[in-house]
DNA sequence: CGCGTGATTGAAACCCTTCAAGTTTAGTGG
DNA sequence: CCACTAAACTTGAAGGGTTTCAATCACGCG
């Protein structure tokens, strides 16, 4: 349909590096980084798999999710073009990863290995490096008090604004999901809002 | 009550860097760290306040919360001993702050500007400090998982659990709004465990 | 001592879930 | 390219958990 959705996203543009620094990322990224593509539906990464890459997203879309004990899934973020999405924390930490991670169109992913990134976080400022994962911080600490205080309807309001892109591109059980709702709650929901508009 | 309920804590622990980089820390905080204490209610930071402070919890008890629309409070987190507290993610993007910060008890911490705080994470190692953020991130992850797929009796019974000297610290109605329920829930919920054990 | 805040309890209302059925959409193989 | 099938979405009824409102109790602080 929409072929031409988007340029396509580079690694470098999301490092947004000093143009000396740019160069010496670009030749540690064309010997280390991987381009891969992954048809839809593919799980990248398992729950509880040792990993230490991480995927930027150079064209489609993907998500991470978990599992719970009943077997219900729950949405924790998506990642569109121009994201770096991976389960950074589990792997700081040698853990197992807390989070799948699969495609929900096909995609093509810069892989990048956790040394790499280690490598490139050397080359950039500290401060910026450090920016970038408390923009993250920011984002959590926003969902959590979300979750907290505002109703079904005005999440989901919230997540039109918030990502109006990715809501055509992902089934709407996924938004429930990630709003913490059930599909049928989504709805009747948007039914609701439909009648009154 | 038990007034001895541990030894002070230390920010130079916090940071728990190599012995020579101690040194320069101690120097650095010597000369510009100050120590305050506030007494128990007092709002150390208010929401849309301009601030450049963290705060490294020596005794006492921080608390940070948000008031939405309607009033009503939601604690965003709970700041005992050895704990830093800040807005980080506002700081980081000079916007003015998201939480408010007030103390639950009467409690001393070691005020450090934001510079400050700058200067000691360019003498600890990069991938440390990033460790300690992307702890948080994980701290954050967990609990965006937990408020979607738990009820609200789990996660108290979580609570319990991973902050066991929190728990009797703080009126029942925090942890209410911690857990995102209201006090009268939270009290009937207790009232059921209490039957069933 | 009394007042105010926090905790408890109950009843009614509300939102969301669960279960079930029916409809639409999308993907697949012939 | 159509036909078939599976998956996604919608709709309804019943149930459960949480909120809201109100009244009562417990207690710590001034």
């Amino acid at each position: 349909m929409d072929e031409s959705r988007e340029r396509e996203a580079s690694v470098l543009d999301f490092l947004h590096l000093s143009s000396d620094e740019t160069d010496k990322a670009k030749k540690l990224l064309e010997k280390s980084a991987v381009t891969k593509t992954f048809s839809k539906g593919t799980i990248i990464q398992h729950k509880g798999e040792y990993s230490f890459k991480a995927y930027f997203v150079r064209k489609g879309l993907l998500r991470t999710y978990t599992l719970d004990e009943k077997g219900r899934e729950h949405v924790f973020m998506f990642g569109p073009e121009g994201w770096m999405v991976s389960d950074l924390e589990s792997q700081a930490n040698n853990e197992p990863a807390e989070l799948f991670i699969d495609a929900i169109e096909d995609t093509t992913v810069d892989v990048i290995d956790q040394r790499i990134m280690g490598e490139l976080r050397g080359d950039m400022r500290v401060e910026d490096s450090f920016r970038k994962l408390l923009k993250r911080v920011g984002v959590l600490q926003r969902r959590v008090i979300m979750l907290m205080s505002k109703t079904a309807t005005e999440r989901y309001e919230h997540f039109l604004e918030t990502y109006p892109d990715i809501v055509h591109r992902v089934p709407q059980k996924m938004i429930a999901s990630y709003l913490g709702i059930t599909p049928e709650a989504l709805s009747k929901l948007r039914g609701e809002l439909a009648r009154k508009k």
